[in-house]
DNA sequence: CTCAGTTCGTACCGATCAGTTCGATGATGT
DNA sequence: ACATCATCGAACTGATCGGTACGAACTGAG
């Protein structure tokens, strides 16, 4: 009684195996690219056991994106954290490690991006805009560290920058998306501070 | 014989009705959120029409994005035109527009963006990938007459701003994403001054 | 061992889809 | 008036989809 110890088979391990397996196969195929019946296959479990822990596909979805959201939110941050304090280091090393993804043989544009456009359920964009901001929160923190006179104005352009990069490296130009944002991002920096406007 | 006048019904007029009337419809409920069938229906044409014009729904949608890349693109540039001569009222003048569309009830994102997280097929990948090379063009020449350093490094970042603003606005700040990529394109623009670096 | 709950595999259901076919209809050019 | 061709409408095909049902196999606890 002091702990169960899970029950059977551990569900959680079960639920969160299933949406690892299901993530990468739903973000290179598309939400619409794969069906229920192909997905479970390649998971390894039957349609059963993904329905009744997800009761439907746009479920499963929805688990894997705010799965992946959690994922590269930590990931961004670690990204930043690891560059030390000083702002500019850490938009560097942030923008440095979004490049290293743009060019994985594997980057299909961001999960989240893809998602919100192919789905237009409300769940969906949901997540998505959970992303963003969870995304502009982080940027805004490190414009706020940097010192910039409206910390909530810079970190939004920086989300955008972010944001344009991420697509336009996935229809557009994968080799340079990233180095470009890092080189408009550095030069907002100085161009925020507190005796630059009024 | 000078000119044959078209020939019975004019196969270039219909051609145009039907690409005129599928594209809002492809628009706003997804490339695979309506069938050929409902498609043609709302267009009040019969599949046989379409599918001699356009030989696949695929053809059908290419021509769609292909007939909406040029009317967007003829339209951002006659905003940047309308706007007079200098590269910085253009500029302003882009974003401004940009951010009206954005506040229109209809929008819905960027329908190349949409279209190219929807399908990976190769064709509509072209054309978004095209769509995105126009749109360096011409904002690569304001950063050209704007006298910049390196005016292709500051077109691609503009690219990433206008980008990135559209993305933004569809998923998280439809209200506010226009006006933040605005002050970050004129803060950038000084920022690429030929005295500036180097 | 026994019982209960979980999972699997497979078959099945109703709906929808892209694309084809075909006879009827209408307009065009001669 | 006649022949031609685009178009329509509607039926049809074969495939796929999300979701359900069910018996067999497996797992764990008492």
């Amino acid at each position: 009684m002091p702990v169960p110890k899970g029950s059977t088979i551990d569900p959680e391990r079960t639920r969160a195996g299933i949406i690892d397996a299901a993530a990468p196969l739903l973000y290179e195929r598309g939400l619409d690219g794969i069906g229920v019946a192909e997905l479970c296959a390649r998971v390894g479990v039957s349609k059963e056991t993904v329905y009744r822990y997800f009761g439907t596909k746009d479920g499963l979805i929805q688990a894997v994106l705010e799965a992946r959201s959690e994922r590269v939110t930590a990931w961004i941050a670690g990204a930043a954290a690891a560059a030390g304090d000083d702002p500019r280091e850490q938009l560097a090393a942030v923008f440095d490690e979004l490049q290293r993804w743009y060019e994985e043989p594997t980057f299909r544009g961001c999960a989240m991006q893809n998602a919100a456009a192919q789905h237009q359920v409300e769940a969906v964009q949901a997540v998505t805009a959970r992303h963003l901001d969870r995304r502009l929160g982080l940027l805004t923190a490190i414009a706020e560290r940097a010192g910039a006179a409206d910390p909530d104005a810079l970190g939004r352009q920086l989300l955008l920058l972010v944001e344009g990069a991420t697509l336009v490296a996935a229809h557009h130009d994968r080799a340079g998306a990233g180095h470009h944002a890092k080189q408009a991002a550095l030069a907002l920096l100085p161009a925020n501070r507190p005796s630059g406007r009024r």
